[in-house]
DNA sequence: GTCTATAGACGGATAGAC
DNA sequence: GTCTATCCGTCTATAGAC
């Protein structure tokens, strides 16, 4: 939220419209927010911006367009989120910190804004599905989970695929049954030792057989 | 499903409402395979009885209803399906082949029926929460879970809701990414392997510290 | 751009005849 | 118990005046 809309142009004209363009998706989250994901209406959205709902066609062509630019929102500000949560990790940080403190910051990222983390992780809007154009800020989310496995030394894709179940377990099991504590947050140390011994001894059993095969 | 319903009584009138009854809900799990869950409408579901909607009211009070009893069903039927595979399980068979096994029974149930998985385990349908009847059936499941880790050795609290996140980890990614295939199906016996060394280590390091402490 | 008015569809639920 | 008819609400989206 308060993120500039990268596809506005410079002019005066196009800047008040980004603008607008804006407040109406800081109103969308907002509603979505107060009233659930369900009951994000035009009518409602527009009632907080001081419009009637038919102008917001001057904005959007349709209520999918809204939903699309909010999960394309929500997925830069993960990625904000996460990209200054990395950087105030100490420089020599152990790959067991550094992992441990990203999958806490998720957990966290969702439970600030359960109807966002519904809208990025969950299908939870009946009849609508991410564009293309939408669903690849999610793509480039994964890719950048992998970039930093790889960087702390995890390679195999099937090592990505647990990762990414390990913290969908963990996320889901936070949001749905203990949304404002920490019951599954306690279990991040845990998991990510598991994780990370498990890829320790992988890479050694397939080092071992590269051995072998020789 | 063809499941009987429980509370019906034994006069030939109960049984015959138990049979219509039983007859709606069928028609529903229908719908919802078919048209998906956002679509389970009460006129769908009279029409694939040759009912209008109406009529349903004679059986059910309310959608809510409908909704709870499907939401007890479907449990009955995860009961049913995992205590086939238990019973399946050779009797000697070590404590890392029968949780996979049920883990990957669990995650094949949910693949067989993805409206029934988004029903038990998504809160999927807007404005709907199960009853507090229904939401027992869910409980008694739960609870099932933690008496046959404790079989297999595990009594920590902190590892049953481990291994919750774990299952509900493979079994989102698997029917969000990759609903009618193996990818996360072929990392069970991986999670397997990390959870039992990991309930192994902590088990040790918990007599340690019961022995310090004398 | 913003409004009023309204189309058009779909939903759950109820009244009352049979 | 089952029907027809209907109420009343929701929603997205469009037409057309200003």
């Amino acid at each position: 939220m308060g993120r500039a809309l990268a596809e506005s142009g410079t002019s005066r004209i196009e800047l008040r419209r980004a603008e607008s363009r804006r407040a109406i998706l800081d109103a969308a989250w907002r509603v979505a927010a107060e009233s659930g994901l369900e009951s994000l209406s035009l009518r409602e959205i527009a009632g907080r911006v001081g419009m009637q709902a038919p102008s917001l066609y001057s904005y959007f062509p349709s209520k999918a367009a809204i939903l699309d630019a909010l999960f394309a929102d929500g997925y830069h500000a993960l990625d904000d989120h996460l990209a200054a949560v990395a950087a105030a990790l100490p420089p020599k940080a152990s790959a067991r910190q550094r992992l441990a403190d990203l999958l806490r910051a998720w957990i966290r990222f969702c439970q600030a804004d359960p109807a966002r983390y519904r809208l990025l992780f969950t299908s939870a809007v009946p009849g609508w599905q991410p564009s293309e154009e939408a669903y690849a800020a999610s793509l480039e989310n994964y890719r950048r989970l992998g970039e930093y496995l790889a960087h702390v030394g995890v390679t195999d894709p099937d090592d990505l695929d647990l990762c990414t179940a390990l913290s969908a377990g963990l996320v889901a099991q936070q949001m749905s049954n203990d949304p404002d504590g920490d019951r599954w947050l306690r279990r991040v140390d845990d998991v990510v030792d598991m994780f990370l011994q498990h890829t320790a001894s992988r890479a050694r059993r397939s080092a071992r057989s590269r051995q072998e095969s020789r």
